[in-house]
DNA sequence: AAGTGGTCTAGACCACCAT
DNA sequence: TGGTGGTCTAGACCACTTA
């Protein structure tokens, strides 16, 4: 159940979010038990259950009100039918689909290595410079989901790797996960640009839509710690299927009035 | 520059970001002052500096790296012809087109009172309740680009603004705004589902889009802190002069290994 | 008034990166 | 080895809600 090399935080994070899954704690919005009462339990420090339960708060699990408690958030799709989390919980489209109840499938259409092409700007690299190419069709319960395209430059993968390349990044599960292994790079954030689009024939075709059916397209690029980018991914989403969903809280709103209060600002 | 009832974390993000944004600090990801540094120059605990630069990292603005030091991220789009940010920094499509660069306006096409219908699951309410609803089109540089009908509760609207709450609703900048002022209440979060659809005839209309072409669909529903609906909202967004950009971070991935490593769990 | 989460401090030690 | 960010502590006080 623990983890080694997790902090404490994340530790009791993760406890803390087992136990909800579970349903031992917080059914139905139920409260969890006060930030002194887990600090003693845990036998840690306030401030370390507050970063633990700040994780959980930030994931939209769990809702923190000023004077009163923490509640689980009841409508935080734990196991709800549509696919939520993106990237927060799972790192890979076949998790994505797992957790959402569905018999997942990879089918692999493609693997090559071309010229970077029209993508060599986003992975500032040059336009003639090799990468690696995968593309795929996911299917959630034998339909199809999800079309995406990977692509990595060559030049990141590591020299003992480069000959099986193709075939590492094919039966990677991710390429969070071909970055890692076989590039010694960590993803560390991605940027992404969400549109909808109309399915070309192709793409209609491989996710069983008629073309001009809208489809919801992520342009994804991953970025290391250190800013260089690592990854290009271009995704579709068959609507029927799959369904994006996010909780967002304010982060740098500026405004946070108080109700009735006009003016808190002052030079 | 300073504001009153603000946290000192949060007057140090806002400081640090006018510094960011007006180029005086980190110019093509260049790095911050150190936390010690920075702890010294306002007079503040470190953990005061590190709770505003976390707000900054969560925005995309910086990035931290272990050992190295806090880096401006220069691909943030601060200035960016894309929108951005997305009820993180704005909170109202007006403030997200204006901080576009565009010329933002507002076309309010009806404001009408009406049961809550199929609505009336999503905030909780009975299906014969009414609810105050609100259609609008914003132009960006006079361009339709996003199409939105937001929908509040009647039974919300504070005694004294009943009468008027068509017109303080119309007036309103936000939903957020008129929930504040009229309502007593503010949208501590959202739950949103993103989809593609396609345009109809009257929204192709309304976006100078062709039937059948592709949108952004954004269905959002509005919470306070105590988890009771208090707005719905469904957008649509015209691909062409709207982008959506995301920066995403893991929150509650649970591997984080390092390279190589295989095993970092155990029993 | 009691209990909750929100903010802040001063200090400690660790992991990581550069040199 | 020195400096950076990452984690953690023990304690304090504040703001807010509820009774």
């Amino acid at each position: 159940m623990v983890r080694r090399n997790a902090s404490l935080a994340q530790q009791i994070t993760l406890e803390l979010l087992a136990d909800i899954k579970d349903g031992r704690i917080g059914r139905d919005g139920g409260a969890l038990a006060s930030e002194n009462e887990l600090s003693q339990r845990f036998q840690v420090s306030r401030a370390t259950v507050r970063d633990a339960l700040s994780k959980l708060e930030l994931a939209g699990v769990v809702v923190r009100r000023q004077g009163v408690g923490t509640f689980v958030n009841p409508r935080a799709s734990h196991q709800a039918a549509a696919i939520q989390g993106w990237a927060d919980e799972a790192n890979s489209f076949m998790e994505m689909i797992r957790s959402a109840g569905h018999q997942a499938e990879a089918v692999v259409l493609e693997v090559q290595v071309h010229p970077a092409g029209h993508i060599a700007a986003l992975l500032e690299i040059p336009a003639a410079s090799p990468v690696l190419a995968i593309e795929k069709v996911f299917l959630a319960s034998a339909t199809p989901a999800i079309h995406c395209i990977n692509v990595v430059p060559l030049s990141l993968v590591e020299a003992s790797f480069i000959e099986q390349a193709a075939a590492l990044f094919e039966a990677a599960e991710s390429p969070y996960q071909f970055l890692a292994r076989c590039c010694h790079r960590h993803v560390h954030h991605q940027q992404s640009e969400i549109r909808a689009t109309a399915a070309d024939e192709r793409l209609g075709r491989l996710l069983r839509c008629t073309a001009g059916a809208p489809l919801l397209q992520v342009e994804e690029i991953g970025y290391t710690a250190d800013l260089q980018p690592v990854f290009y991914a271009m995704n579709h989403f068959s609507g029927d299927v799959v369904t994006f969903r996010q909780v967002r809280q304010p982060v740098l709103s500026i405004d946070r009035l108080s109700p009735n209060a006009t003016a808190a600002t002052s030079e």
